[in-house]
DNA sequence: ATACAAAGCGGACCGCAGTCCGTTTAGCTA
DNA sequence: TAGCTAAACGGACTGCGGTCCGCTTTGTAT
């Protein structure tokens, strides 16, 4: 599929000085491949990078070499699914994407996200666990300046950019996926509550079910 | 000082079946201690278990004994501040304690948590890094059923319990460490915020300054 | 073809959290 | 005081994420 990547999410943008070398690519492949067979075999959380590179048939340096850490490596395995979601919320059509009043476009926008996390949340959850930059992920980054941009067109002045960041708070992973795997809260019940807290929170009257 | 704990924060409670031995109550002193000089000498993150137990001049089997994991070593250091800090919303002044109006507690439950997390914090996100069980700790229960009863009487009846998760969410340790202390924002800015953020969502004019 | 630099590779190695299990000891009982 | 048992102890061990560094491969310049 077409996307465009408005934020490098693979590590290695494909316009560097060097393109790669053909061995390099080889093993990015096979390592690609071996980690979706594993996580589809054993779940996110059980996939151990030695396994890794024990299946890729490749040396565990080559696979750090590769991701940098577990973390980066979740999120490579992530990042078609994360840039559809931004191309979705950034072009996409309405109520999502341009075209809805803000108020609308949030309540989306949590909407999606809790899907998302519903679909690929153990993936997001290991994609966050890197020490310490968790919330300077260029995603986060975007997600942030993108409701931080509906708070303001929905009339929040008062330190919008701090709304955003409670806001997208509202919807971690790991506290998304509890509420879902643990307490057993159903996907639906989820949105509701978020539209419910969307919309309060920007002072709408409470929709009418 | 004196607290009521409401809900056991230690995980040995003193009212058990076999009060002691004398020999467990001294290894408890000294690791205690012992946790308190390295957390002081050098920091929440950099102290490890083995740290802990050569100071302690005790084995590693008996840390983990004692404390079950590196996050019950932390959350038994934070005890203290966590028992006073309960007490505080729970039987204290207002606007904190009972007596204010519920959206001005949940302001200052905010507030308060907030100057927590700012003198507390790496301990409490320390004490969070339990595996797949942050949520469920009983701190956290509490803190959830608090915001719930507050929502509650402010008159939010649309699935109190998930906004009060949500609510709770905002104030996770990680996240507002982030923004004081690598983001740089001072402690007023989040506070204010965080009455904003109430106040919006309670649907109170915000109170002009 | 050959030489050569740099990118890539691999696996031994490290530090840390957490476990296991044989040994020690406190405290009770006779 | 001697004996007994359950609790407590301690440190070797495991598994994992991550690093290091000497070796190999690739692509290029000659």
């Amino acid at each position: 599929m077409f996307f465009v990547s408005l934020i490098p999410i693979r590590p290695e943008g494909s316009s560097g000085p060097q393109p790669e070398r053909s061995d390099a690519a080889r093993n990015r492949e096979r390592l690609l491949q071996a980690a979706r067979e594993l996580v589809a075999e054993h779940g996110v959380d059980a996939v151990t990078m030695d396994m890794l590179a024990c299946r890729a048939e490749v040396g565990k340096g080559t696979v750090f070499r590769r991701f940098g850490n577990r973390a980066g490596l979740m999120m490579t395995l992530l990042s078609d699914a994360e840039a559809e979601f931004q191309q979705r919320f950034i072009f996409g059509p309405p109520p999502l994407g341009p075209g809805a009043p803000p108020v609308e476009r949030l309540m989306a926008f949590g909407e999606a996200r809790i899907r998302y996390i519903d679909k690929y949340g153990e993936l997001a959850r290991a994609s966050e666990h890197s020490p310490h930059n968790r919330h300077a992920a260029p995603p986060a980054l975007l997600w942030h300046r993108h409701i931080e941009m509906l708070l303001r067109e929905a009339g929040v002045d008062r330190d919008p950019w701090l709304m955003a960041s409670f806001l997208i708070a509202t919807l971690d992973p790991e506290r998304v996926l509890y509420a879902l795997r643990s307490q057993g809260i159903e996907v639906a019940r989820i949105e509701a509550g978020w539209r419910e807290f969307a919309g309060r929170l920007l002072g709408c009257p409470p929709d009418a079910k």
